[in-house]
DNA sequence: CGAATTAGTCACTTTCTGAGACTAAAGTCA
DNA sequence: TGACTTTAGTCTCAGAAAGTGACTAATTCG
């Protein structure tokens, strides 16, 4: 029924690559050969043998010639009907990328969140999940922290997550959880950025702590 | 390669289905007919057009003969070898089910998750999948309750929280933490279980709230 | 009856967090 | 130069949230 082409593959891997640009998120698509001005995101099927994992870090590898720096499988979509591969399934994954080292190949495009080209259902399922799978994920892993170079100001990580969070924060109270987590430490480097005081940058460099052990929480609301 | 029945499907639905029994979590095993002494998860190949989900609410109707209260995607795991299906990949889905409603059909048996029956890689990665699923998502999510028969004492829920999370909490911070999230309500049924005082009997009735805003958390411990 | 057992609540203490005010170090501009 | 603006970084306080032990209540057991 979905043969259109002599071969066509049951499942196929797709990546939501992500990065930071300026004041929003960016995706990165790939121009569709056979539909023109069709968008999709990066996929491919996996070779005889090729896990999940390293068929999604190999179509990252195509698309910017250079792996994440953390990659998560978001979950299987099926629902949709049409996919550029025609297959019934695509796996999807989000990889993170910051973006002083993203600099695509010919033939993909950074589209930023808020102005997606036009998507079938299941591409764009997969780019809002991948949305979703960031930000409840952003306590569980240094994703802020990947989207930022290597070392940063925290007014710069604070920007981070509050355009990761989608909401204002107060500067006190998030350095003051910031410096309770140890997870950065200084550097002896500073940087100006025009007017105002200079910055302390800092660098990702995480230390053991003991684990932190809270109560019970009913955070959902319905159902 | 891995050919070896003439139609082999390319990936199937696999479903944990998690109970509790007695004093621990018991995940629903299917007795593997080609391979004898081999007990695998409930798995189907969806039929063409077939979603994902419809495929696992199938595939948790032919065990139970009942639709499980919750269900989720876990994930997509290709990474080992052998399955029932000699498919490529699997889709993993987890399903809850109180046990009071839970009868395996024939040829379906629970297996307590501390005593599970020698399984193959992938199917292993699934379930330790599938409680990882549940846990993280137990504050986002009514699973306790799902797992619980329509009433029950508060005792009961806390001890079905203390099995989930594995460890013990306190009675009053509990009932604090409850009260305050606005989830149940009590019934005027109570319940005398051999000695000690009567509990009373609440059920699941979540009441409109204000979502509780919290500020960030740095949870992870390593990258 | 009194001891034991389970349910349910209270009050106290400690910790966490939101918020505003404050100091510090730069640039801008008259 | 000196007042003003802008961004960085810190401090402190009040209110909310959470850990804890002790208390009362209602039942069974002996």
């Amino acid at each position: 029924m979905r043969d259109r082409s002599p071969k066509a593959a049951s499942y196929s891997v797709d990546v939501g690559l992500v990065t930071a640009m300026g004041n929003e998120l960016a995706v990165l698509f790939a121009r569709n050969s056979t539909e023109r001005e069709r968008w999709s995101l990066p996929w491919r099927v996996p070779q005889t043998g090729e896990t999940l994992d390293a068929a999604a870090a190999r179509v990252a590898q195509d698309a910017l010639g250079e792996a994440p720096i953390w990659m998560k499988q978001v979950g299987a979509f099926g629902d949709g009907k049409r996919h550029p591969s025609d297959a019934d399934v695509s796996v999807a994954y989000v990889g993170l990328v910051p973006h002083e080292t993203a600099t695509p190949h010919a033939g993909y495009t950074w589209f930023p969140m808020r102005d997606l080209p036009p998507l079938s259902p299941r591409q764009r399922a997969m780019v809002e999940a991948t949305t979703e799978t960031i930000q409840s994920r952003l306590d569980q892993a240094p994703i802020a922290f990947r989207l930022l170079p290597a070392t940063f100001t925290l007014s710069e990580l604070q920007q981070m997550y509050e355009l990761l969070l989608g909401k204002r924060m107060h500067k006190a109270s998030f350095r003051r959880a910031l410096q309770a987590a140890w997870l950065v430490e200084s550097t002896d480097a500073w940087r100006s950025e025009g007017r105002g005081r200079p910055a302390q940058l800092f660098r990702y460099a995480p230390k053991k702590r003991r684990r932190p052990h809270r109560g019970v929480r009913f955070d959902f609301l319905y159902p």
